[in-house]
DNA sequence: TTGACTGAATTAACTGGTTAGTTCAATTTG
DNA sequence: CAAATTGAACTAACCAGTTAATTCAGTCAA
């Protein structure tokens, strides 16, 4: 009377139940060592660190890493990917182009706040020249999206004569970038040089404001 | 940093056959070191690398500033000495409030893209959390000018209607500064995703334009 | 149905190159 | 001389990466 049976039919669970997780314990890696590297730099992150903060043991990041600089690109790649991801949730299809520009500002500054691990690895890859990135055809591929949505909300903008001609969307897409990613990159010395109001929950939704407000004061025609 | 005081003490020595010149060891110590740590950060920059780059030797290094943490510390002070100083050349009084804010933008524009090494010691900061430059009780001091600055020529502005009211100084100089750092620390890997066509020579000039044309539309009335 | 077999997953202990920091004696300067 | 300064060689800790042995789940032949 099978007790066999009864095991096999249910590999799932009995997987579940004991080890063998092969793709749970990869993401756990990636997971954890996405945080240490954002927090510590490349050379400053620690394996043995990494390691005693996962499920599973510094033999197995080698396992299935191979070394430690594979291992921060491929957290660097994850991180691209669950921001990107993140980026699609906008539309702004139906918004005429001023409200369009506005939505898109703001969700962009509340992105960019919602993902400092991200902000930090991109603020250390500068650091290293973008020596990583550069590896990454699969990361370079997504950022046309990014110019294509700012594209067409301008672009609908000059037409209707609510934006000024002749601003490319990347520029426009530079300036909103530059506000956004500053506000979390520079938070700590900036709190620390000149008071942490702009920090606190009412500094925050002011510069949110006039992060708003300086793009389309900036595209007005 | 310091030519002043290396051509001081070779003053000093010109005819005093050679050796001893504690003040020249350590400026050039700490010239090599700002670029190593700027370089590489904290962790990833080599005590042995910055010894081999200075004109003494790792023993001096140890002797004049005692271990690595404090030599970033005292490169990162005299960074910044370095950086402020630069900033007090700016004269704004015999302007008019909008000719003085283009000159106060543009002249941060060019004096953050003329300091890389200096953006990449702060990004390091921020990285770290500002663990080192909240040690320092003299950095902290030097900021209040950059803010008062803006404040006269705000209010000035503002008096004569061509500014709007109720910005506060802080917001602007946050603006300004967000910008100007954002193009010097993020070029990398903003020239990586987006092209290169921002970080050449016209593209900085446009980028410039822009920066100023953003910032006085925002304060415009 | 069982038990030997396979290959993937996992562990603990180890290794060797690297690197921050030191020792100690020698040299210079006042 | 005594205090400050310097060089060469050394050391102890650290840390990325490895070794080698083990466990587990599924496979297949008998």
């Amino acid at each position: 009377m099978s007790i066999n049976e009864t095991v096999a039919s249910e590999k799932n669970s009995a997987r579940a139940r004991w080890k063998q997780d092969p793709e749970g314990v990869r993401a756990n890696i990636l997971a954890v060592a996405l945080e240490e590297f954002a927090a510590n730099g490349l050379s400053g992150a620690r394996m043995d660190e990494i390691a005693a903060k996962t499920r599973t043991s510094k033999r197995m990041i080698y396992y299935y890493f191979g070394d430690k600089e594979t291992l921060y690109l491929k957290a660097l790649e994850a991180a691209y990917k669950k921001v990107r991801q993140g980026e699609e949730q906008l539309d702004l299809e139906h918004l005429g182009p001023r409200e369009a520009l506005t939505r898109l500002v703001e969700f962009t500054f509340e992105h960019h706040r919602n993902n400092p691990a991200f902000i930090r690895l991109v603020m250390i890859e500068n650091i290293h020249q973008g020596r990583y990135l550069e590896q990454s055809a699969e990361i370079k591929s997504l950022n046309e999206a990014a110019i294509s949505q700012i594209e067409r909300v301008y672009s609908k903008g000059a037409a209707a004569g609510v934006f000024r001609e002749g601003l490319a969307p990347l520029r426009i897409h530079w300036l909103i970038s530059a506000m956004s990613f500053f506000n979390v990159s520079n938070a700590t010395t900036f709190s620390m040089l000149f008071g942490p109001e702009l920090h606190s929950a009412a500094g925050q939704a002011a510069l949110k404001g006039d992060v708003s407000e300086a793009v389309l004061r900036f595209v007005a025609a």
